[in-house]
RNA sequence: GGGCCCAUGGCUUAGGUUGGUUAGAGCGCCCGGCUGAUAACCGGGAGGUCAUGAGUUCAAAUCUCAUUGGGCCCA
């Protein structure tokens, strides 16, 4: 018998905890004081080491059935949880160092960071020498605690983030690292909007987990966040709130006023962002963010903008420029947002001033700029003609581009058109034509080319080739212009409406003016062609108006002059990916024009420049050359209105200075951040210690944005760009790929998400869904399904930290040197894989392969961890202690959890600190430990190949079992492996033992590649038609004769070319070609093709097999129908077998262990069954009859009664190792007695002793009292819960309770109606009820679905049963029933079911599984239930 | 119109630098298994013109060009 299978009643006892721990979540304890879930009992006392080990066991379970009396008072566990950890820190010094401490003491730790192309060696030793105590020896020792049995996220963070809390911990994590190289990460202000989205939330993820990382690695990262607090957003929503429209409505109300409600307004929402934040887990330093409303701040702005002054970089000027019309305001591209819009598309005749029968055509789709034109372009070399053409009868003559005639001319709906001529636009220079508006002398500037045609480059050929001009309208007229001398005439005002040079529109809004001058045009006869257009058109990046281009004086800086520089910066810059800024921010830094930087607004960093009427001006750079000023006050706020007070004398003239009364555009407060934020220039010490920034990574639309802006004021300020380092990210779109807005409806909220799946889940789903640059369509199921892969890990804790800590398991006692030598290759294996994890990880973040790094965590974990080390390492968890084999099984379970734990931590910090809490928790947090390294020495290619090839054998061995029904229950005779290279076969060989284990198979054997395996059965193929030609009439005997020989030598000797074969006293030679040789498969044997070779497995049933594959067989049923009981796991019952003869010798052989396994305390094995309550089997198609009957614990010690001294750990003791009663104990000799495992020995001679004084009569096997003891409380409860008549009870997650409901109502007396999926015959309520009371869903319907029809018969069924009287009924699976049809009929039929019972004083149970509906139609469900159970 | 990025089963994606077995996963679906980590897990199946077209090549999801669609940044 294998030795493992004599564990598994110590499985079954150490089980115990775990039901314990859940009993935790309400435990007080009677000290009062802190303790985590389960760290009570583990933690070792004096003198456990010399307790056996089931002593331990039964005091773990008192404590948790014994500790309910004393929950007395105390502190409930979840706060518990918050208090002090003892032992867990030694000191409060929160630095002492795991790493030096010594675990893992075998692979070097010394971690490299490699960082922006210099890299430096990060020596944990050489950090931690700086003066720090060694942790104290006493203490260093880490504490397994077994972790709560299931993960639930939403509370397990809150509980980590109040923990975090109370302990200070991240201020306790950033001092430790306080001595390491300093790290300046640049944090990129959110604009404060009060609500984090997807976006701010995969940035700050990506920012938190980068920290973590670098932190880990012993970086001391500056980690300050930034508040983005000025500007027309917060100026748009508090003039909502205060309710006025307009800048003059502002001014009416007070600036300081309004100023002040912006102040306000923007303290208020950034404190919440904070908090979400927060929650999201990130860590930075939320008590002290830089806010760009502050005075220092405002300060460092001011001397960037005084250092540009300086360079000669700062002017004011004439421009054309985007401007809102609603807010009155100057915008810069990057505060424009474009979307396509409906404009008119106009082609309108200019007749030339000399021949005013002939028109220039030109085309436009801003109708109200025609009032300024002041020219018209053409393209010096391109062709155009003069057309004749007939329209609605009349002739006219026009100038279009030649290429485009034809279309212009069917656009107007010509009758007939003809080319009269053709020239270059370059002989168009010059005419003169008669504009559609006259603008009154004196508004509209009279130069040299004013009405004229001019020349320029950018005329495409497309619509007429012929551009109207308006200098005061377009950026690229505004140029032409200039070229030609013009001065800009721009007739529309500051709020966008036309002023009094125009009369006829004066006061209308541009824009809507468009129509009333198609009109105007069409009657004078100038509209040649009117359509509707649709285009992308600029918007105000806050109020949404339609900007419109207007010449306004602004102030700018002139980037011409750095230009090259900051290209320079964007090559010297690392860039991730590349392209970002090898294309990406270079196309974007060439193309760029001069900065605008002024607005005409209140709420901004003010514009510190003062100017004279006589034309002086002086920039302010720093508050000290404020107070010069007269109207200063000391300690002044610099914001508008109050700065505005301030007057400068003029140095040249004498009279007053006054501010130009603009704020600074707010890319320019985000500009200077990496300075401002450090004080600069009033405090030069912060300064000088961090600047430049490291690292920054924001969103692809920064191009144009805060990437640009530093760089620009980078450049001016400090001639470099204020950062090293720049990671590009994407956008988070809807799961459909639009982009997320309010508008659409398809916003999905960050914090939702948390709510539902944890922080962990959603920023494990951001990091690995995709390569960090690219935008993600969110998928809902993305947190959902990477919520599971946490949960793996979870239980793969569970399961280690149930075992480690019953075993005080010491992980750091050992290194892993010491462990060497008790490896087994799987765990070289798993530490292999381990290993290069840690590189994987590693190398993938330095490359900034976020995604890369985060899916190789996924696979390790879910792979390599759970689906195939902890399968392979069970048997060895539960043996022996002191087992060696067992520990280095502990040890490599360990490490390989905290290795993933820590690789994790910068991803999923929550989870992970809540592991290393239970599994190490040396260290306060998982986040002051060190970054893992690796050794290169121990990643093991050929081992993995191996276990590779092992792998890949066994699915093949299960897809093979498949195929042919065998269940791997049964064991496989043997497996044939024959690799098609030499070393294939031996990589294989050193793991055999896991492939035997794996496979189930008894045998394996292997093939060389020059053999073939000796049972294939080689045949000789004699070839008629051959053989037939030499010697034709005994061709056939010759054939029969080959066929008989051995094939074996038949092939060897005609291979030799000497097999002669003798018929009739001849002997004939048999020529290869008439003979061919075949490899048949002995009988019960698959061939199976792997990657490298081939299996053969043998199938072949021996009694040995069968014995053992129904022994399995039984167990497994016997264990279904102590579930199905709800038998307490450590329950004794007494079991029934009834079977046929064969089967009965088989289990008998077995029979010792049947009983183990099924915890019997007897077991007859009979033909047939004496109760009628046998539940008969069909097991392999033989039918087995089991009953089982449970015992009471407490009767199985009345076995005993006559040994009263006998506590119930002995009795249990006894038990364990197979002694049941008095009568097995005498049938012992007094010597086994003594050494019956566990037993102490005091309690053996006790026996031994009465056992001789006695000469004890035959104790009868006690059988169970009629409904007393625990039974009868069992059945108190159920009287206590006494299923209503007339309610509808509902399960939203377990059958099982909806069973149990039906049983009580059995035992109430009501008639049961059970509807299941499940089939009849498999379900566990199947004793208990008739055939005609179940119901089996699949059988209502063909092919697996059901309709209206099904629905309708269903409803009858049961409403049949009701109205019979007293009913119950149960519907399982009823999500099953939803998704096969529509919603609502369903429903309908539940509100009918509902009404019926109420009437009928039946009860309707019901079990769905909530998380397979939507969610709206869940609680639609729910609403239809009385109670949820 | 220009620059950059993206396109692989119903959905999300790996592979692409370095062209070479049968394009690999997860979710969903279907079938089966396991059942003492178990509201978990495992195996199998169906499902792919690798956006389209052309080219290079013995060979293209992969390299080149063009086209289409989507995203970002500009004009």
């Amino acid at each position: 018998m294998p030795a493992h299978r004599h564990r598994l009643q110590h499985r079954r006892l150490r089980h115990r905890p775990q039901a314990g721990a859940v009993a935790d979540k309400e435990a007080r304890w009677p000290d009062g004081g802190a303790r985590a879930p389960g760290d009570g009992d583990a933690r070792p006392r004096e003198g456990d080491g010399d307790i056996p080990r089931h002593r331990r066991q039964r005091r773990l379970r008192h404590r948790h059935e014994g500790a309910r009396p004393r929950r007395h008072h105390g502190v409930p566990l979840r706060e518990a949880r918050l208090l002090p950890r003892e032992g867990l820190v030694h000191g409060g010094q929160a630095h002492a160092g795991e790493g030096r401490g010594g675990e893992e003491r075998a692979p070097e730790i010394t971690g490299h960071v490699l960082l922006n192309g210099q890299s430096f060696i990060n020596d944990v030793s050489h950090r931690l020498s700086g003066g720090q105590d060694r942790p104290d020896p006493g203490r260093d020792t880490a504490m397994i605690k077994q972790v709560r049995p299931s993960y639930d996220p939403p509370a397990m963070e809150s509980e980590t983030q109040r923990y975090w809390d109370t302990k200070d911990i991240y201020n306790k994590t950033k001092k430790l690292r306080l001595d390491g190289p300093d790290f300046y990460f640049l944090d990129g202000p959110p604009y404060t909007t009060g609500s984090i989205h997807l976006g701010t939330a995969v940035n700050k993820a990506l920012k938190d987990m980068l920290i973590r990382y670098w932190r880990m690695n012993g970086l001391n990262v500056r980690d300050q966040p930034g508040y983005d607090m000025h500007g027309l957003p917060i100026e748009v929503q508090v003039e909502k709130e205060v309710g006025v429209r307009s800048k003059q409505e502002i001014e009416e109300y007070g600036i300081d006023r309004f100023v002040e409600n912006c102040r306000r307004f923007a303290l208020d929402l950034h404190g919440s962002m904070s908090d979400q934040f927060k929650q999201l887990g990130v860590w930075m330093d939320w008590d002290n963010p830089y806010l760009t409303i502050r005075p220092e701040y405002i300060e460092a702005a001011w001397w960037t903008i005084e250092r540009a002054d300086q360079q000669g970089l700062l002017m004011d000027d004439d421009r054309v420029l985007s401007w809102c019309p609603r807010c009155e305001t100057a915008l810069a591209e990057a505060e424009i947002e474009y979307w396509d819009e409906e404009d008119p598309s106009i082609f309108v005749k200019f007749p030339l001033s000399d021949d005013p029968a002939t028109s220039l055509v030109i085309w436009t789709t801003t109708p109200w700029t025609l009032p300024a034109n002041m020219a018209v372009a053409v393209h010096p070399d391109m062709t155009y003609a003069r057309v004749e053409m007939v329209r609605k009868g009349e002739r006219e003559r026009l100038i279009i581009a030649e290429a485009l005639t034809e279309s212009v001319a069917e656009l107007a709906g010509h009758d007939d058109f003809k080319v009269i001529e053709t020239f270059d636009g370059r002989s168009l220079e010059g005419r003169y034509y008669n504009p559609p508006f006259r603008i009154g002398e004196g508004h509209l500037p009279q130069t040299e080319w004013t009405h004229r045609v001019v020349l320029a480059d950018y005329v495409e050929e497309s619509n007429t080739g012929i551009v109207h001009t308006a200098p005061g309208h377009g950026p690229d007229d505004f140029e032409t212009g200039k070229r030609y001398g013009m001065e800009p005439y721009c007739p529309v005002d500051e709020s966008g409406r036309f002023d009094s040079s125009v009369p006829q529109y004066e006061g209308q809004r541009a824009r809507a003016s468009n129509p009333y001058i198609i009109d105007y045009l069409d009657d004078k006869g100038l509209l040649l062609h009117h359509h509707g257009t649709e285009h992308r058109y600029g918007h105000c990046w806050r109020c949404r108006s339609s900007v419109i281009f207007r010449n306004t004086n602004q102030w700018f800086i002139r980037i011409d002059g750095i230009k090259e520089r900051i290209a320079e910066e964007v090559t010297r810059v690392r860039w991730s990916p590349d392209w970002a800024g090898s294309s990406r921010q270079m196309n974007w830094v060439e193309n760029a024009r001069d900065w605008c930087i002024s607005r005409q607004r209140y709420w901004g960093i003010p514009l510190p420049v003062w100017t004279c009427s006589c034309g002086e001006r002086k920039v302010v750079g720093t508050f000290d050359q404020l107070s010069d000023g007269r109207g200063y006050v000391e300690g002044m706020d610099p914001h508008r209105p109050w700065i505005d007070h301030i007057v400068f004398t003029c140095p040249r003239c004498s009279r007053d200075m006054h501010r130009v009364h603009d704020v600074l555009d707010v890319w320019f407060d985000s500009g200077v951040a990496a300075w401002a934020q450090l004080g600069y220039p009033s405090e030069e010490k912060a300064f000088e210690r961090w600047f430049p920034g490291r690292f920054i990574t924001e969103a692809h639309d920064q191009t144009r944005g805060w990437f640009y802006s530093q760089l620009a004021s980078g450049v001016i300020s400090f001639d470099r760009a204020p950062y090293d380092e720049v990671l590009m990210h994407g956008w988070i779109l809807d799961p459909k790929g639009q982009k997320m807005s309010k508008s659409k409806g398809n916003v999905i909220e960050p914090m939702e998400i948390i709510k539902e799946h944890g922080a962990d889940s959603l920023r494990l789903y951001l990091f690995k869904a995709n390569p960090p640059w690219e935008d993600l369509a969110f998928q809902k199921d993305g947190p959902k399904n990477a919520r599971k892969i946490l949960n793996t890990l979870w239980n793969v804790v569970n399961f280690a930290s149930t075992y480690m800590a019953l075993d005080s398991y010491q992980p750091h006692s050992k290194t892993m040197g010491e462990m060497e030598s008790h490896f087994r290759n799987e765990d070289r294996w798993m530490i292999s894989r381990t290993e290069r994890l840690r590189r994987n990880v590693d190398e993938s973040l330095q490359a900034r392969n976020v995604h890369k790094a985060a899916r190789a965590i996924e696979d390790y974990i879910t792979e390599d961890l759970s689906r195939w080390y902890v399968r392979l390492i069970r048997d060895r968890m539960w043996s022996e202690e002191g087992d060696s084999d067992k520990l280095a099984a502990y040890f490599t379970l360990h490490y390989a959890i905290m290795s993933a734990v820590r690789l994790l931590a910068p991803f999923c910090p929550y989870i992970t600190e809540e592991i290393y809490g239970h599994m190490d928790g040396r260290l306060e947090s998982v986040h002051m430990s060190d970054w893992p390294s690796y050794n290169e020495t121990l990643i093991d290619d050929s081992l993995e190949l191996s276990m590779a090839l092992v792998q890949e054998i066994v699915e093949h061995a299960a897809a093979e079992r498949q195929t042919r029904g065998v269940k791997l229950r049964w064991p496989m005779k043997k497996m044939v492996i024959k690799g098609n290279a030499d070393n294939i076969n031996s990589s294989i060989a050193l793991f055999q033992d896991v492939l035997k284990q794996q496979a189930n198979v008894k045998d394996i054997e292997f093939v060389p590649t020059d053999k073939e395996w000796e049972n294939l059965i080689l045949r000789v193929i004699p070839n008629p038609h051959a053989i037939g030609k030499v010697y034709r009439q005994w061709s056939s005997k010759i054939a029969k004769l080959l066929e008989s020989r051995p094939a074996e030598m038949v092939k060897k000797a005609v291979e030799r070319g000497e097999y002669e074969i003798g018929i009739e006293g001849q002997y004939l030679k048999i020529e290869p070609n008439m003979v061919s040789f075949r490899h048949d498969l002995p009988p019960n044997t698959s061939r199976v093709e792997f990657s490298s070779g081939m299996i053969y497995l043998d199938f072949e049933m021996t009694p040995e097999i069968e014995a053992e594959g129904y022994t399995r067989e039984l167990i497994r049923r016997i264990q279904q129908m102590r579930k199905d009981k709800r038998l307490d796991v450590e329950e004794y019952i007494k079991t029934e077998v009834a079977a046929e003869q064969r089967l009965q010798s088989y289990f008998n052989q077995w029979r010792e262990h049947i009983m183990k396994e099924t915890r019997s305390r007897s077991i007859s094995i009979v033909d047939e069954p004496s109760v009628n309550s046998a539940k008969t089997w069909d097991i392999m198609g033989k039918e087995v009859a089991i009953s089982i009957r449970e015992l009471q614990l407490s009767q199985v010690s009345q076995a005993f009664s006559s040994l009263g001294f006998l506590s119930n750990d002995d009795i249990i003791t006894l038990n364990q190792a197979g002694i049941y009663d008095m009568e097995s104990l005498d049938a012992l000799s007094s010597k086994e007695i003594m050494s019956v495992p566990g037993l102490r020995i005091a309690e053996a001679m006790k026996i031994v002793e009465h056992l001789k004084k006695s000469e004890s009569a035959p104790v009868r096997p006690v059988e169970a009292p009629p409904k007393k003891d625990p039974a009868a409380e069992k059945k108190g409860e159920m009287a206590a819960e006494k299923l209503e008549p007339g309610m509808v009870y509902m399960s939203l997650s377990d059958p099982g309770k909806g069973q149990s409901l039906l049983r009580r109502a059995i035992e109430q007396g009501m008639k049961p109606l059970l509807i299941s999926r499940t089939q009849p015959d498999k379900h566990p309520l199947v004793a208990e009820m008739d055939e005609s009371s179940m119901i089996w869903l699949s059988s209502m319907s063909k092919e697996n679905s059901f309709n209206p029809r099904d629905l309708h018969r269903l409803e009858e069924m049961i409403t049949d049963r009701l109205q019979r009287g007293r009913a119950a009924v149960l519907i399982e699976g009823m999500e099953y029933i939803i998704t096969n049809n529509e919603f609502l009929p369903v429903l309908r039929l539940l509100q009918n079911l509902r009404d019926f019972t109420a009437e009928r004083k039946g009860v309707l149970i019901v079990t769905i599984k909530g998380k397979s509906l939507e969610e709206h139609e869940l609680s639609l469900i729910e609403k239809e239930s009385d109670r949820i159970v």
